[in-house]
DNA sequence: CCGGGCAGTAACCCACCGGTTACTCAGGCC
DNA sequence: GGCCTGAGTAACCGGTGGGTTACTGCCCGG
């Protein structure tokens, strides 16, 4: 074997293990309420190893909120390309993205603890900047869209993505509250599935180019 | 004068001190970064009268977290009534929330913290669920609009009720990884501004019957 | 086979945490 | 005017916070 199997000394792993527990502690309940105590207690690492490894609490946050960001590459479009047209395509690109939020409430909670913070984590050069395939094929697909004539020609792009980043994330970001003030579990399943296809709908009508909505009105 | 001008001794007066600097520094930095001993000393007040009057920590937050839940009350939308149809009352009331999320940051942020705690402190009976003006009229205006035959008679109106407030919240709740990742400042009063324009462009194409939809796209 | 750098450990530092004790005193009421 | 309740104060509590010190010993290059 290239590495050994059982180990006292194990840099790699020692490493992960932290940031692992970083993640986890990290993202359920915020950088401030979670010690390093918590973290090496979890991790069962020596305290010092975060020192060690990553040279204060901070830094640590920060790591764990980029590791989790590269989750985001990691999103399989396979399904994507399935699609016939710019509009099919959409589609599942933004069915994608719903499941992968409801998913990684990892991801999904640090970025939200992180902008609550004004980004104090993400301002440096980490990776957020770095290309997101998710952004790309949006931006691709929509100009394919407007080229076919599927979507309207002044749609703004930015903007769309914005908006569709937003009508994901209200579902966990505002979840508690709208529960109640709404009295409806966003938590369910079947909530979570009627809220997609009625965010598909509204997109989907909302940018549709006259000509195409005449046909999906006629369906 | 019916209540002296210069006390030592005011009840309402220290509780309102304290309320406000627990407002002000909890929506800033959430409950867990700020301590006691800071919002005692932002309101110049002892640290027994926290305990005093609210009786823990948790509680004073409960405590701004109702206050700052009251201001949607406050909102005046006299300006939805002046609308001429459900239409332009829709795009009336949905400006009046815009506005209000962004000139109320404390109510923006408080409710995000709270959501990342799972709505700890909101479970409770607190005001919450009590009759909000703004789901009120909007559940109102949307079916004036369908029976007037402007909006889709299918819209469901909860849903709408969410996603246009994610579409909202979005530009505060992920704005500073947004303006990172899509290196454009979403702070700039410009760019909330076409936000919200884009915003109201997508509902309004996104729920317009067939019927009205053909004559603004004529227009 | 041995020397040095790095992984790993235990114990410690002290400022500050949320919360409490024990107290003073202001002022409305009879 | 005395008294009782509640507003207000200062000093204090044990525990825990992030971070450090001083150390051990593994293992790899020579």
């Amino acid at each position: 074997m290239s590495t050994p199997p059982k180990i006292s000394r194990n840099p790699d792993r020692t490493r992960r293990k932290l940031l692992q527990a970083a993640i986890r502690l990290f993202s359920r309940h915020g950088l401030h309420a979670v010690s390093v105590d918590q973290v090496v207690g979890l991790a069962r690492v020596n305290k010092r190893m975060v020192y060690h490894y990553f040279g204060s609490k901070d830094a640590l946050f920060e790591a764990a909120l980029a590791e989790v960001y590269k989750r985001i590459e990691a999103i399989e479009f396979h399904a994507v390309e399935r699609g016939r047209s710019p509009r099919e395509k959409l589609a599942r690109l933004l069915e994608s993205y719903f499941e992968f939020l409801d998913q990684e409430p990892e991801f999904t909670r640090l970025l939200q603890w992180e902008n609550l913070e004004k980004g104090r984590h993400l301002t440096k050069e980490n990776h957020l900047l770095s290309k997101n395939p998710f952004f790309e094929r949006f931006r691709a697909i929509v100009q394919d869209g407007v080229a076919a004539g599927e979507f309207r020609a002044d749609v703004d792009v930015t903007h769309l993505m914005i908006h569709f980043i937003g009508l994901c994330f209200i579902y966990h970001s505002n979840r508690f509250s709208l529960s109640q003030s709404l009295d409806l579990d966003l938590g369910q399943a079947k909530v979570k599935a009627r809220g997609l296809s009625q965010v598909l709908r509204l997109v989907f009508e909302g940018i549709a180019s006259p000509a195409s909505a005449a046909k999906l009105g006629a369906a």
